[in-house]
DNA sequence: CCGAAACTTGCGCGCCACGCAACAATGCGC
DNA sequence: GCGCATTGTTGCGTGGCGCGCAAGTTTCGG
């Protein structure tokens, strides 16, 4: 078996199946919920769609929300790696915009963002699913500020304050991109809206 | 029987049931959950200790979450009215900051919103139900402030993110209060942490 | 090749949201 | 006051979800 030497010890097959089975349920629940509508694709439905038994299904996901969702909590490490890749004494908010812009343009151009924000525009379930996720991605997006800052993210507001209101602005910027069907580009939108927000350390 | 000759043209005994009913709900349902812990609460508790059938506590919620968070929605629209009340060509952030500090000034020291903020502080299902409550508060908001500032609430991104910012904003700022046990009151926390964030029209 | 570890699956339980229809309370015009 | 229309309450039934548990199956590592 031929296997890269890199720093990663090759995953094992049990490996990748799972991450195989994740992401086939991940995409089964978006694809279905797009074509059929959210409320009424059911657990089992995804679980079929998957090749894999209802009960499965909860051994990766909690919920339909997590696993429509579950692209999210990848995209806020990637943010989080972005921001770690600018430059220590760029001005923070400088900073986190270029993250931000930087992640969004890693995705290229992505058809399943688009139908999830849509999605989760339409359905207060998941809506409120996807404020939680951003809520725990703002934590340790903020912890990664808190270092980069020097500040204590458990004594100050500001690290929290501030990867916050970026998560917010972003996707307020790109749920309104949607919706206007603005003709210029998503990131340019993306960009301005940040571009309006100050947090003062 | 003497009913005073206001606008309010004298609420029935029906009207005044019913909000009687969902205060004890609501009441009933956040003591429960901070004697016994939120998930050890069934909505059958909640309706037994509001003297009233489960079946009745769904035709006035639809989950524990909307009971326990019900006072939310008035806070918002008095945030809304406090924003009203504020001269018209003050600066916006100004006027919002304003309108957030008397509305908290108005609650008094109401021991029952630090109540609800820790629980939502420790359990997912609340924090995300809260989250979503506040993306609605923030719709309403948003209204107010595209009608004062002229804007149109559709086209442009701006009332809705500013509205958006000020409430996480002051959620952030009262969590972050709460969290540190801090001496300084809590209203002064909220405001120092408004006045660290703009948002340029 | 074999035993240990990990994953899948079926079953069962408790809970929740809600439609429906019968029943009770209230409001209102007289 | 009185009776009827309106509105609220309740019990029941249904469908769905989340998850603990234990048995069966697959993968791993030596």
């Amino acid at each position: 078996m031929v296997t890269a030497p890199n720093g990663v010890p090759a995953p094992g097959l049990r490996e990748r199946k799972k991450s195989a089975t994740r992401a086939a349920l991940s995409q089964a629940a978006l694809r279905l919920a797009v074509e059929h509508g959210w409320e009424k694709v059911r657990v089992e439905d995804i679980a079929a769609a998957a090749g894999v038994s209802p009960r499965t299904f909860n051994n990766y996901f909690p919920s339909k929300e997590a696993a429509v969702l579950a692209t999210h909590a990848e995209r806020a490490e990637r943010i989080v790696e972005a921001l770690r890749a600018r430059p220590e004494q760029e001005p923070l908010w400088d900073a986190l915009t270029h993250a931000f812009l930087d992640s969004f343009r890693a995705d290229g151009p992505d058809p399943s963002a688009l139908q999830r924000i849509r999605l989760a525009m339409d359905h207060t379930q998941l809506a409120a699913a996807q404020l939680r996720f951003e809520a725990e991605a703002a934590a340790t997006l903020g912890a990664e500020i808190a270092r980069r800052t020097g500040t204590d993210a458990e004594r100050d507001l500001y690290p929290r304050l501030a990867a916050t209101l970026a998560i917010t602005t972003s996707r307020l910027a790109f749920e309104h991109w949607v919706a206007s069907a603005s003709a210029t580009p998503a990131l340019e939108a993306v960009q301005q809206a940040l571009d309006r927000v100050r947090v003062m350390p």
